[in-house]
DNA sequence: TGTGAATAAATGACATAGCCATTACTTCAT
DNA sequence: ATGAAGTAATGGCTATGTCATTTATTCACA
């Protein structure tokens, strides 16, 4: 997987796009092998992604804030949440203190299936294993000055 | 665009995750502002991706050895392809020497249009503006690292 | 040489998702 | 009270991924 051998010797056109490039690929790279993993549990890494969210803040968000929150902006949302309802992975219900909005909540269901999907946490994080914790470190400084501004 | 502060404490497992989700999160970032540039001449990315494969080959490929050169991997070439050639930008004929396959070549419609999209370059290439030669080059080098094996 | 396995592409059928416009309802400021 | 703004849902469309199947071609080998 390096990407030199994938494409042409002149297909970047300096170190920046090639930066760029590098980035996608290895997203994809990574985004291949969690499909795979997510896919055991029919779950798709927008899904996925929506009840981490749910999961780590502890109490219910609006479509609005899910969306936010989602790695994908743009996304959908209202429709992405409807097939987690369809799923019994989460719930739905009208806002109290606002009635625009609409409290999503995970479920017990959704819950567990987040527990099952821990034992695999292993395999996911083992993706990036040839990296030192001081590699891993520098790797994400850099990304975040990247998208700084 | 801190990633830190778009999840909660709580959200990332370890650096490994981080790093992972990091990557991910980078990557939707850069693919945001290129869709953007590529919808005003009505480019996908994956189609865009296309042409700059035939492009940089200089020469008629196959289906399948573009599908093989693609960023996302699993891609129905086929029928990008064929909406590449339904905008004249690629042209497609059966392959002499091996009938089963079809040679896919770039039209001068789709070269100007790459030429024209190479004003955008310096966009483009902004993207990744905040990094320094140096920074860069590890963060190609972190990349390829990971992926390693 | 003939035949069956393997390869490449296309296609049907379906699901997910992004994207735009519009609608319906609710809130809020004036 | 009213009109503007916010939020969600939905219709309609497109692009894409995914799996199975079909068709044409090539190739190995008995």
């Amino acid at each position: 997987m390096e990407i030199e051998k994938e494409v042409p010797k002149n297909y970047f056109r300096n170190d920046r796009h090639k930066g760029l490039v590098n980035i996608i690929f290895s997203s994809n790279w990574i985004m291949l092998q969690m499909k795979q993993i997510l896919e055991e549990d029919d779950l798709t890494p927008q899904q996925y992604n929506i009840l981490r969210i749910l999961q780590s803040h502890h109490k219910p968000l609006s479509t609005l804030k899910i969306r936010e929150l989602m790695l994908d902006k743009m996304s959908d949302t209202s429709r992405i949440v409807e097939r987690l309802i369809k799923k019994e992975l989460v719930n739905k219900q009208s806002c109290s203190s606002d009635k625009r909005l609409v409290d999503i909540t995970i479920t017990e269901k959704g819950l567990a299936l987040l527990q099952h999907l821990e034992k695999k946490y292993e395999v996911i994080d083992g993706i990036i294993n040839n990296l030192s914790a001081v590699e891993l470190n520098s790797l994400n400084m850099l990304l975040d000055t990247m998208r700084k501004r």
